[in-house]
RNA sequence: GGGCAAGUGGUGGAAUGGCAUACACGCAGGACUUAAAAUCCUGUGACUGCAAGGUCGUGAGGGUUCGACUCCCUCCUUGCCCACCA
């Protein structure tokens, strides 16, 4: 019987069906075997998976399974991410319940993954929708809030008036909503923040532990921390003496400030120009700066629109009086929103400068330019040099005058060194129904009071209209806002709004260790016989949010005491995006490719193998609708193999008479069992892991099929066993079926020990030496492995061909590498 | 503007200081077939040559080295991330 399409269906159902009867990969703690954590980011159940998914899960199953094989006791679980937006625009659009179109879609999407034959303890499903999994996130959300973590603030948010709710920084992409693309803008609003900023140093200092991520996903995280180390200047307003604190980086310049910045929020702001004859028109000023959102302000690219307070600053160091102006280029939310200005050393404050007029005084030399007058410049000098104009430290160095000023500062009280970050609180309140509510009550009398933990969950409300419009949908549910006050009795009113559901996705990891337990929010010994998640894969566009919450979380359960480990994901592994025709598949581009059409005419296996073999892991792939045919030839050809060239009854053990095919095709074998071995150890270098398979298997074939037809069976099914064996990661289905066809007694082929390799059946007799004349190619000789090097420059120098090559020519010099080659150099 | 990747046949890719293009796709030719599909075999970087062979060739230019796709410098292109961050 063929590998035919109708075969392929029959077989991948018959195992799909075993596994999920006999709970195959159902993980149980066990100290006989070391553990192994693999995971991958759980989706969004939008109800059909996309070749996204598809790459992603195989990749990870792979994993799954070959460690399974080397003996690990391995978890895999799956789960889905559930709540969010387009539950509720589904249930706008279809006037659905948001739950139920939510059940539907992981129902459906749950066939789809059994579909493909992943290897998930589906004993451990969760859905964060689900009020026994958001039970635990209120119970976080009040340890944190107990702990000073989880706090209401007013502030200016970002508000994307589309989806009508705030958006964290992270989730404002070029000043746009990063899921509808509205341009952003800032409203006032009392909202929730999580202290993400107390651990900003652990955050950063943690990273340096993680060697098993990818440095770009550390760089990015590192950059979004933001670390800033620099000085703290006191500079005094002139007349009241009101301290205006700036933060600077470059405190060598300071001898060359001639004005300072405030930015237009800047509290000071007020007093300052408060009685100003040109008040009117400087608030005017403001309020149109702030009235511009950042992309806008951003845009006007260099041009930088300020206005003079008519107040003047003391600089500290001089006692020199300078300006302080308003300005749109200096951020309140940065440093401390005020700036001493340096145009001679600053791009952005020579440009300014230039612009108003106001004056320079160069600081630092350039050593090329030695005579050089502020009158002359055409742009500010940013490279090293000497301090000029700076009283005591004239001469020094910048660098080190960065460094010596601000000690000196701190020693004469007019400055502190000090750190900034780029890092902010984090924003979780929503205005949206479907996510996890808030359990904080609110009481005239006794404030904001947490939920009790025995009155958890607080359950979203069922039934409830939902239009779109108007905020938050349970402002209108009034059984739910109209609540007791926990703690005094009297008449309360519930937080209507919810999480953002990166909360949710923070800690899901730590769940799955004991997700049916409704006592805690998980065991301590199941997250500590489990933790930390081995290997760790999604996508890259998680590099900031997600990934650095959910560290934020894990040292927080440090903190608590329910875990001892710092960082939750060992090893991160970022896959790159399936393209079609050179751009990213996509929904709203059309050109997606769907699994399921692949998967009814090839089976699920052969876009398994597929999706592996066309790229390494990290990068993008390229979908090509012919490639995959190969993969099925493939297939078909290993089917064969095992079909009618594989003989049960031809004993196992290797015949004492190996003749030279016979030993070649055992040397492939164990070359090919090691390097698939390390293949899937390190790199996770699927492409070259299978295309050696590939090689293994042309190799059986030369040797079945050659002349003499005087090939060994033993040898023959010690081979073709083997490459079952390596490829039951891959192609699980297929190979289940091989192996029983095959007449082995396992009951899956999961479970049977990944193939071993010889090293001594892997050398050869002959080794090949290349030689080479002047770094050219010129000879390759097949000579004994053990050959001294005195025979082998003999043998090769003696050789014609190699001996017109130094004809007339004088061998200066000659490099051996050892089983390798020779270069003549003449 | 800053940071990080990457650039190799017609295509996906392999090789990370030592034989460039493994493996696969595609294409061409052949076998089998009444025919087609499937399968199998052969060939397939460019130029040159009847051939053996020779020359060139990993985005461009330079450098280090006996030897560079690989390391260093400069530049170009593409992708991603950050961005008035003081």
């Amino acid at each position: 019987m063929p590998y035919t399409t109708h075969e392929i269906k029959r077989i991948e159902k018959k195992w799909q069906k075993f596994w999920d009867e006999n709970k195959t990969f159902k993980a149980v703690i066990s100290n006989q075997k070391p553990k192994y954590y693999v995971l991958e980011m759980f989706p969004y159940p939008s109800g059909k998976i996309h070749m996204g998914h598809v790459r992603n899960y195989t990749i990870v199953d792979v994993i799954s399974r070959f460690k399974m094989m080397q003996g690990f006791n391995v978890m895999h679980p799956m789960g889905y991410d559930a709540f969010g937006q387009p539950a509720e625009n589904a249930a706008i659009k279809r006037k659905i319940d948001p739950g139920e179109w939510t059940y539907s879609c992981i129902a459906q999407m749950r066939d789809e993954l059994k579909q493909m034959g992943f290897s998930y303890d589906w004993g451990r499903e969760l859905a964060t929708c689900d009020p026994q999994y958001y039970k635990w996130n209120q119970w976080i959300f009040i340890k944190m809030f107990e702990r000073g973590l989880a706090y209401k603030k007013a502030s200016a948010v970002n508000w994307c008036s589309s989806c009508e709710t705030t958006l964290a920084n992270e989730e404002v992409v070029n000043d746009a909503c990063w899921r509808c693309k509205t341009p952003v803008i800032q409203k006032d609003l009392e909202q929730w923040y999580l202290k993400i900023t107390d651990y900003s140093e652990r955050l950063l200092n943690d990273l340096k532990v993680l060697d098993k991520w990818p440095a770009r996903v550390i760089a990015m995280q590192e950059n979004w921390i933001g670390k800033s180390y620099g000085v703290d200047i006191y500079f005094k307003e002139k007349e009241t003496g009101a301290r205006i604190d700036v933060f600077t980086t470059r405190a060598d310049t300071i001898f060359g400030a001639t004005y300072v910045v405030l930015a237009p929020e800047h509290p000071l702001v007020d007093k300052l120009i408060k009685g100003n004859k040109d008040e009117k028109h400087i608030r005017a000023f403001i309020e149109e700066i702030k009235s511009t959102s950042k992309s806008d302000r951003i845009s006007g690219g260099l041009k930088k629109k300020g206005i003079f307070t008519g107040r003047f600053a003391i600089n500290p160091v001089n006692k020199e009086a300078v300006p302080i102006w308003i300005a749109d280029y200096v951020l309140m939310e940065y440093g401390t929103g005020a700036i001493m200005a340096v145009p001679t050393h600053d791009e952005r404050d020579f440009l300014f400068a230039k612009e108003h007029n106001l004056p320079k005084r160069i600081v630092i030399q350039d050593p090329k330019r030695p005579d050089l007058k502020v009158e002359d410049m055409t742009e500010a000098y940013i490279d090293e040099g000497n301090l000029i104009n700076s009283l005591q430290f004239n001469g020094l160095n910048n660098t080190k005058a960065i460094e010596e000023i601000g000690k000196w500062m701190e020693k004469t009280g007019i400055g502190k060194i000090s750190v900034h970050w780029r890092l902010r609180d984090w924003l979780i309140s929503r205005q949206r129904y479907w996510g996890t509510p808030i359990p904080i009550v609110y009481c005239d009398k006794c404030g904001i009071v947490p939920v009790p933990e025995k009155d958890l969950p607080v359950e979203l409300p069922k039934n409830i209209k939902i239009t779109g419009e108007g905020g938050s949908p349970l402002n209108h549910v009034k059984d739910f806002v109209n609540v007791k006050c926990p703690k005094c009795g009297k008449t309360a009113r519930r937080e209507t709004d919810t999480m953002a559901t990166f909360f949710d996705s923070s800690w899901y990891f730590l769940r799955y260790c004991s997700a049916k337990n409704d006592k805690e929010v998980f065991n301590k010994e199941e997250a500590g016989y489990w933790m930390p998640v081995d290997q760790y894969i999604g996508g890259i566009e998680h590099a900031i949010l997600h990934l650095l919450y959910s560290r934020f979380f894990t040292k927080f359960f440090k903190d608590l005491g329910l875990i001892k480990f710092d960082e939750p994901f060992t090893r991160l592994l970022t896959q790159g995006m399936v393209l079609k025709d050179g751009e990213v598949m996509s929904k709203s581009r059309g050109n997606t490719v769907d699994p399921d059409t692949i998967i009814e005419h090839y089976g699920s296996d052969s876009l398994r193998l597929f999706i592996l073999f066309a790229a390494p892991p990290e990068d993008q792939l390229e979908w090509n609708d012919n490639a995959i045919d190969g993969s099925w030839r493939f297939l078909n050809r290993i089917w064969n193999l095992a079909e009618n060239c594989y003989k049960k009854d031809a004993g196992t053990n290797l015949p004492k008479d190996m003749d030279t095919h016979d030993k070649e095709l055992e040397r492939m074998r164990n070359v090919t069992i090691k390097k698939v071995t390390e293949d899937l150890s390190d790199g996770l270098k699927f492409n070259t892991a299978i295309s050696s398979v590939m090689i293994l298997v042309n190799a059986i074939d030369k040797y079945k099929f050659s002349d003499d037809n005087s090939y060994k069976q033993a040898v023959l099914n010690d081979a073709i066993t083997s490459a079952v064996l390596l490829l039951a990661p891959f192609t699980p289905h297929l190979c289940e079926e091989l192996w029983q066809m095959m007449g082995k007694n396992d009951k899956t082929i999961s479970f049977v020990s990944w193939p071993k390799f010889d090293e001594n059946a892997i050398k050869q007799d002959l080794m090949q030496v290349v030689v080479q004349v002047n770094g050219k190619l010129r000879g390759k000789f097949d000579v004994a492995c053990e050959i001294t090097e005195e025979a082998l420059k003999e043998i090769i120098l003696k050789d014609s061909k190699i001996q017109e090559y130094l004809q007339g020519k004088t061998l200066r010099k000659l490099i051996y590498v050892p089983g390798k080659l020779i270069n003549l150099v003449v």
